[in-house]
Formats: C-alpha cells, structure tokens, sequence
DNA sequence: ACGACCCGATTTTTT
DNA sequence: ATCGGGTCGT
C-alpha cells in the first residue's frame, strides 16, 4: 500500500473527509464547483479497498470516458495498480453494453448485435416515418430522435407515449417508434438509450441475473448525479437495492441538461429513494476568487428550484469581474484578441492555455477564430467535426459493422453506392420491394437471382462481388489473426482505397481521405496492440461506438496543446481555466432566445452559474450593442443576468477604451484602413 | 450519379 | 450568414 492511502482522511478538508470515510449505507455528496468532487470519489474508493472491500465489487458510474478515464489515473496513484484496475470505472453505457453482451439472447437479439450511432439512427427514424404512414415533411427526424429518446429516457413504451401524448405530434411519434423499435430488432440493433433501457428491462424479468450483479457490485459510486435520467434512476436503484451501499455525487446548480431528459429532481429526492442516507455539502472552493465566487453565488441564488448552499473560498478577493461593451460582434471579438495579448504581456507566465472562450452557441466561435488568427495567438476550437465523423471514416468502419452483423441494412445502404457500383435509386427501391416479401437482410438480397435479373450488366457484376466478398469476409473476421491485416485486406478487394482515389476529383482531397482509411487501420491496430486478449472485430467496434469524441482530439495535440480554447459553455463543465471570457452576454443570445421563449429560465441561470465558475481569477463578459443575427445587424440589450452581478464586484468598460492608445504606426495603419472602407462604399 | 440551385431553419450534446 | 436537405436537370 503507498504512503499516501495510509493518510487519505488527512489530506482532505472535514466535509470531504466525512463522505470518503462512510462506507456503508446510502450517501448523498453536494460537490459544488471546484470543490474537488473527483478527488472525493477516488478518495473513498481507496478508502473502501483499504478497508478490506475486493475492489473488484466496486463500481463507479460516469456520463463520459473522460471523467472515467480521469478517476482511473486518480485511482492508479492511491491504490497498488492491480487492485485499482479490478474496479469497474466507466460509463453507464458501457457498463451496460456489458450486460447486454452476456445476456442480450434472453431478449431475442443475437449477441453479435451492434450499436446504433446516430448517423444509424437518424437512418432508421427516417424508414420508420415513412412506413408508418408519413411524408418526409411532416415530421422532422430530430424531433423524432429526441421525442424518441425522451420516452426511453421515462421508460415509456410507444403505447405509453401514445396514451400520454399532449399533441399531435406526439401520437404521430409514437407510431414511428414503435416501427422504429422493430426495424432496430429486425437488424440487430441497439441504440445507446436501448443499452441502459433493456439492461432495465432484463433485470426486472429476471431477479435471479439481477442478483448476480448485485452480488458482484456490492458498493456503488455515480458521478454527476443530477445530470441522471428516470432510467438511470432505476439502474441505479435496481443495481443497488440489495446492498444500499450507494454514493451518488453531483450538484443541483449544475444541472444543465434538462433538455435531454436529465431530471434535478432525482438529486434533491435521493434522500427519499434511499432512506437513512447521509447527506454531505462540499462548499469550500479550490478554484476561484471569492469575487467570482460572489458573483457566481448570487446569480445561482435567484433560482427557486435548489438545494441551499454557498461557495467559499481561500484564494482571496482578486480581481473585479469585468463587463465590456462592445459597439458590434466584430468589435467583441476584437476586444477578447486584444485583451488576451494584453494580459499575457503584463502578466508574465501566463500561456495561452490559460484562456478560454465559453459561448452559448457553436456558431459564435467563428468571429473569434478570425479576430485571434489575425492576432497570431493560437487557439483550440471544441466541437469541430471529429477524424470519427468524416464521410469515409464512416463508410469504412460501416463496411466493418457489415461484417460483424449482416443484418445491419443501414450499414448496407450506406456503402451500397460507396465506391459507386452502378446500384442507383431504382434497384434500391427494387431491393426494399423485395425485402418487405422475403424477411432477408439487404446484404443477402443482393446476391438473389430474384433482383439480380432486372439489373444492368454492370450494376449485376458489382452487386454479385459485392455479395460474396461479404460473406467471404464474414466468415475470415471470425477467424483468429490480426484485425488491421484483415481489414486492409477487405478494403482493398471491395475496391474501397481505390474507389475513394476516383471518387474525389481534387487529388489532395482524394488523397487526404485515403490517408484517413489508413489513419483508422492504425488505429484499430493501436487497439489490438494494447487490448489485454486478442480483440475481435466486435470488440472494436463496441470501443469505438462508445468512444468519447472529446478524448479522440488528440492528433494535433503538439499544435494546440499550449493554445486558447473555444467552446460551448457546456462543453466546459468541469473545466477550469485562469482568465475566462464569456461573449454574447446579451438577451436572446445567453439567456437564449428560444429558452426565454420555452421558459427554462432557471436551467439558463444555471448555465451562467457554470461558466462563472470555470475562471480561476478573472472574468470578462462582454455585450454588444449591435450583432449580426440571422444575416441582418440587430441591436442587443445587455443579458439580465449581469444585472444579477453585486455591482460593487464589477467594472464596466467600454471596449473600444479599455486599451491604451495606439502608437504611431498602428495608428497610420488604422486610418489607412478606414480610407479603405471608405473608398469601398 | 452528381452538381447546381432553392428553401427554410437557426441551442446546448453524450453515449 | 450559413448550412443542410431537397429537387431538378444533365
């Protein structure tokens, strides 16, 4: 045992101490931001196995594999290296996927089933609409999606929405789901709400599996519990009900993902789900300034809906918050480039990695890559398309998907024309024809006489080598031998690497793409290398559907490694950074318009509340008086929420003064600019 | 099969 | 302003 875990208690403040040491019973922790919530979970996992838990009965629930991943190398430097990694620490997802896994037969899937991502899903809501009887138009697939994802979320069947439905968008939804339920079975497949949904559903019909998981997991932790939804609620309950030994850790003031069905109110009734449990308030702050803090205190302190408590901190008063003004957008954006050079020169040591941009919305980032490029100051921009999302990443790993379950029709159809094969929209239409009389997978279909007699010579050569070079490779994956070889292997007799070279006219492109098949062959050859026993194709595509995006970024990392970062105020949950800017401080921008509009005020104050609390010493908020919206300039008001700051802990200043005067040159190249506009318009 | 063009919507995002 | 989806013509 290290030297550390021999004195956990003592390198933790009282309350911190008080929620690592019980080990037995319910217990609710409040971790309020910055308050070291991670290092309460690690902490009272060692705790535990010090105390003579098997870790192997241990398991830790998160939303991301980040916060997983983080915990695990927390875990790894408290406790000996083979006890950390018997305990299970992932996310409810993959936690299920397990489940699932080993006892899916029980449902009527087959175990080699495969999981929906959203391109899938988004595929199949779309058949569904139109066989339940609906033109494209009328219902739109993301309403679809998230209606869908919603019910499963309350574990509602289709016939309990359609007995609940409010309006008539959700009876027409319901049909879709239910259709939509059974195109997924048909094809053997799960979405991501299904893996926790059916986990559910296989536990309560079966108490005597249920207890073999209650008897392996005897002590349960689940992070960021508010953000939980009714079936995560009952996983937990279901998982947990036997020993009651469950802390669930997480804080009411930022629960920011109501709109995807996450319900604060599984926080605040933990108390009564799980009698006699203790509950404990982490208050005391490691992060910001008291001034941020009061300021964050007194915005969070008008919502009604919240469980009482309030931030401190050590770290003294630092500076004033900052309110900027700015004339327009592009002004805004200027004034954030300028700002971070000047503190960077007056404030030696400080690295562009301190600084972070959080906005509400995505499309904002674009001004402030353009102000910061032509500052030369490098930046990071969160939530950019991702190496996972490109066009032929996905096709190639939809051939993989192909060959693990060859009733994935979505897969099929994605790669049907994937290099073209001359099978255009009327030999689809034909294939699906023929489906509805003959119950096959398309991957079949393609290789019968039946629909192979109407096709051109061509079109006909291209769907026979297509058939037998899938089964040919179905039958090869399940063989033992390197998966990277085998895939390139693949790729190559469909032609893929090839295809993809004559597919894009611009060489570079062509090329680029191809790197990137190339790029996801290393990968799945990374995967085998450090997997513990042989992988199977499954295996793989099981990691890579449940991967986070957000840890997958790190290509470019020499780059953008030292850089500012922009991204969305969600996104920087659990972030923090020294110097924090946050634009668009404006009504109808943050709060925005729509959730003024849908009345989720609170959850927008909570939004604020979370940005606040990312800075360490420095806040800068800044409006616009005017901002082009929807193409034409529109003048703002300031949000209401700076209204919420103590004035007596913020500066206000107009963007255009807040730095000194320019010198000589600067001001030569100013007016030569202004001449310039001037003679354009 | 593919590019050109028009129309409409426009928050947040994980797995 | 911009992006995606859909339609139409080649």
């Amino acid at each position: 045992m290290s030297d550390i875990s021999k004195d956990l208690l003592k390198q933790l403040n009282p309350e911190q101490a008080k929620a690592v040491a019980v080990i037995d019973g319910p217990v609710l922790v409040f971790a309020g931001a910055g308050t070291g919530k991670t290092r309460v979970i690690t902490y009272r996992i060692a705790n535990m196995i010090r105390h003579g838990i098997k870790p192997e009965n241990i398991a830790g629930m998160t939303f991301t594999n980040k916060a997983a991943e983080e915990m695990r190398e927390r875990l790894d430097r408290l406790v000996n290296i083979e006890d950390a990694r018997k305990v299970f620490l992932g996310t409810f997802h993959s936690f299920c996927a397990r489940v699932m896994r080993k006892d899916i037969k029980v449902l009527g899937f087959g175990t080699n089933f495969t999981i929906a991502d959203d391109s899938d899903q988004a595929g199949v809501i779309k058949q569904a609409v139109i066989e339940s009887g609906f033109e494209k138009t009328e219902l739109s697939t993301e309403i679809c999606i998230s209606i869908i994802s919603r019910a499963k979320g309350k574990m509602m069947s289709p016939q309990d929405l359609s007995r609940v439905a409010e309006n008539e968008i959700e009876v027409r939804v319901a049909q879709v789901f239910e259709r939509y339920m059974q195109i997924l079975q048909n094809q053997n497949m799960l979405d991501f709400d299904d893996l926790l949904l059916f986990t559910v559903q296989l536990w309560q019909k079966h108490p005597d599996i249920l207890e073999k998981y209650q008897e392996r997991f005897t002590h349960l932790l689940v992070d960021e519990y508010q953000d939980t939804n009714f079936l995560q609620f009952q996983l937990v309950k279901l998982l947990a009900g036997k020993s009651m030994n469950i802390c669930v850790v997480g804080d009411d003031d930022q629960s920011i993902y109501g709109w995807r069905g996450a319900e604060m109110k599984n926080i605040l009734d933990f108390p009564r789900h799980f009698p006699k449990s203790k509950e404990i308030k982490l208050e005391q702050n490691y992060r910001c300034t008291n001034n941020i803090l009061k300021a964050a205190n007194s915005v969070i302190s008008k919502n009604t809906e919240r469980y009482a408590k309030e931030l401190w901190s050590k770290c003294g008063d630092g500076d004033k918050l900052k309110v900027i003004r700015a004339e327009t957008d592009e002004d805004e954006a200027r004034y954030v480039a300028d700002a971070i050079y000047d503190i960077m020169g007056s404030n030696p040591g400080t690295q562009h990695r301190d600084f972070a941009v959080l906005y509400r919305s995505n499309h904002q980032s674009r001004l402030f890559e353009n102000s910061l490029r032509d500052s030369k100051i490098p930046y990071r921009l969160i939530g950019a398309k991702s190496f996972y999302e490109r066009r032929e990443i996905r096709d190639s790993i939809a051939y993989l998907k192909l060959a693990v379950n060859p009733k994935d029709d979505q897969s099929f159809l994605r790669i049907l024309g994937v290099p073209p094969r001359g099978i255009g929209d009327k030999a689809i239409e034909n294939l699906k024809r023929l489906q509805h009389i003959s119950f096959v997978p398309l991957a079949d279909l393609i290789g019968n006489e039946e629909f192979l007699k109407d096709l051109s010579g061509k079109a006909a050569s291209g769907a026979k080598h297509m058939y037998s070079t899938l089964k040919k490779w179905r039958a090869m994956f399940a063989e033992p031998g390197k998966l990277s070889e085998k895939t390139l292997d693949y790729y190559k007799e469909l032609n893929l690497i090839e295809g993809i070279l004559k597919l894009y006219k611009d060489r570079n492109e062509a090329e680029r793409r191809r790197d990137n098949i190339y790029e996801l062959i290393n990968a799945i050859a990374s995967f085998e290398k450090i997997a513990e026993t042989t992988p199977t194709l499954q295996d793989f595509l099981e990691a890579y559907a449940l991967y986070d995006d957000n840890d997958k970024v790190e290509e470019d990392e020499e780059k953008h490694k030292n850089s500012v970062t922009l991204m969305t105020v969600h996104a920087a949950k659990g972030l923090e950074f020294s110097y924090v800017f946050i634009p668009g401080m404006e009504h109808n921008v943050f709060p925005h318009e729509r959730s003024i509009k849908e009345g989720s005020n609170e959850e927008e104050r909570r939004l604020f509340y979370v940005a606040l609390t990312r800075a360490r010493k420095n806040v800068h908020l800044v409006h616009t008086h005017s901002r082009m919206r929807y193409g034409k300039s529109t003048i703002q008001r300031p949000s209401e929420f700076i209204y919420d700051i103590p004035e007596e802990i913020a500066d206000h200043v107009q963007a255009a003064t807040a730095f000194k005067p320019l010198d000589a040159e600067e001001l030569k190249e100013a007016w030569a600019s202004l001449y310039k506009i001037a003679d354009k318009t």
